[in-house]
DNA sequence: GCTTGACCTGGGACCGGTTTCATAAACTAT
DNA sequence: ATAGTTTATGAAACCGGTCCCAGGTCAAGC
């Protein structure tokens, strides 16, 4: 490979001289900067990025922290992230944890070595407190409310008011008992934590049997479908954590004769469209833009993304 | 930041030394070893990714070159180049083109410039030429079928052979006529290439007015149901090249009060699960682990994927 | 006693760039 | 004529590591 240095002695001057060139830099005559561009050209040369980055201290890289890629939740937000980080010349890189804090700890202890500039936080299984000591390694940006204390910078939805939008769009529709589908059940999840909120507000306490938890997939909707099939008292609706769970769940009634209890699903995703039920969408494309300008370092740390609730 | 030489300095050795201690090599002694561990944990030491990277010549990392990112074909290949990605400790990048040639040549620049160890292109604009003039920077991978001349690794799913097939079976129910969605009409794209072909072993002649192109969306599915419901005379099945297409297409006949013609789709998604079509799984995640394989530099430079045809 | 080889350590070149600083020539202003 | 500024260039330190090689110690083998 050739290097600056070839560049340099074929050229007869000095690598100062070449870089220089090389960075559009003023100081440098025309004849010469002729000629090293020539024999630049000749020899096929292109900088070498480590180089250059490792010289500057940057990576122009920024790592996208998510449990799994094939989520359409965490794909829309992708999404996002890719096309701002392309329109601003950042590479994206994805980190996949499976929830499992350890890999985290490694994606953070990654930042600490250099390899991204800043990481951004699609979820996750670490504590903030564990987040914000890593904060002076680099930029790190949460996709989710951070509530009072905002130590880091973080770009999210308006989920608790979109929520009680929806669930009370629901009551005034007439359903007077409401079913819950969720994914995790603790309280790091910050989806959990809101959806609780939110109904308790409408609907009051959420009683054990009206909650289903571990739904990620179509499947476990399903699963979740025929939960809600056999429970006495009955609910009346059923808000879900995404549109392809709630098609599972959907999918249960009709397959099984049932009268289909009426569901809202979130994301917006074909599947709520072809089904037609009602779904919010949380933008997640912007959200996921937001988060990669929080990440390059934006005037601003906080950035809130509006829902959409789609009545069907 | 602290590094190597302020290490070496408080232990009161060479770089050399620690670097040794950093890599797990033998020949230190260990009570020396001990003590530059203990110095490294207690400055909270973490070698510098950039450097070692430089040093080695290596990135670690791979490119994956792609159209867009939220479209389910290419969100499935990254699913499973993510996954072998991480498996084997590398890192993942998004190169997004929008199927710009311009951008493509970008990347393979970066390529150039040692900025990825090697790239996957699972979509492409560029000329298989081009592409092998970037070979000698870098491993390239390509995910479609090379035919008889293989310059470059490969890794592709049995198209022909599936495509055919499934042609076939709807042949053999009784569908004389076959219409055909595609998303783009030139010959650079090896599925436009092969559906092409499979359909002339089966129906013969594909005439234009049975083709419809341009359709990559879901709204674009359902113009392509609109074209398809006019058609004089009309056709008895249409062959869609994605699930969610074929959805589109499905849609329109549901709406507008038609007999809904049957429709095949591709990949196994969930939209043709629930609206119980036949359609063709490519078991892109095995297509993406493949390419990752061989971007890394596995001992075959091709691997042939299976398809699976489910009947609905 | 001498060779041999395993073990331990450090100096310094190297990866391929960027950037500071010193130097000098050419030009401008007094 | 002199001082001050702008332009042009190169030497060398630096970013933070890896690794080759030279040199030294020490015990086993003959």
């Amino acid at each position: 490979m050739t290097n600056i240095h070839d560049i340099a002695r074929l050229a007869g001057c000095s690598v100062s001289t070449v870089s220089r060139v090389i960075n559009h830099q003023k100081y440098v005559a025309d004849d010469k900067r002729a000629k090293i561009e020539a024999i630049m050209r000749e020899l096929d040369y292109v900088p070498n990025r480590m180089a250059r980055d490792l010289s500057n201290g940057q990576t122009k890289t920024v790592g996208v922290v998510l449990p799994y890629a094939n989520h359409p939740y965490f794909a829309r937000i992708i999404d996002g992230i890719v096309s701002a980080g392309f329109a601003a010349g950042y590479k994206i890189t994805m980190l996949p944890t499976n929830y499992d804090v350890t890999v985290e700890r490694r994606y953070l202890d990654q930042l600490r070595s250099k390899a991204y500039d800043a990481l951004i936080f699609t979820s996750r299984s670490s504590s903030l407190a564990t987040l914000e000591r890593y904060r002076k390694y680099g930029q790190i940006v949460c996709c989710e409310d951070p509530g009072d204390e905002r130590p880091l910078a973080a770009a999210f939805t308006d989920r608790l008011a979109s929520y009680i939008n929806a669930l009370a769009w629901a009551k005034r529709q007439g359903y007077q008992t409401m079913g819950v589908v969720l994914s995790r059940n603790n309280l790091i999840s910050a989806s959990t934590r809101t959806t609780r909120a939110a109904y308790e507000q409408v609907y009051g306490d959420l009683a054990p049997e009206k909650l289903f938890t571990g739904a990620v997939t179509y499947d476990d909707g399903y699963r979740a479908g025929a939960y809600f099939a056999n429970l006495t008292p009955p609910v009346e609706a059923i808000f879900v954590n995404g549109d392809n769970i709630a098609a599972g769940v959907h999918q249960f009634f009709v397959d099984h004769d049932c009268q289909p209890l009426p569901v809202i699903g979130q994301e917006n995703l074909l599947t709520s469209r072809i089904l037609k039920f009602s779904t919010i969408d949380h933008h997640l494309e912007a959200l996921g833009e937001a988060a990669f300008r929080l990440a390059i370092g934006s005037s601003t740390t906080h950035e809130l993304i509006k829902s959409e609730f789609i009545k069907r």
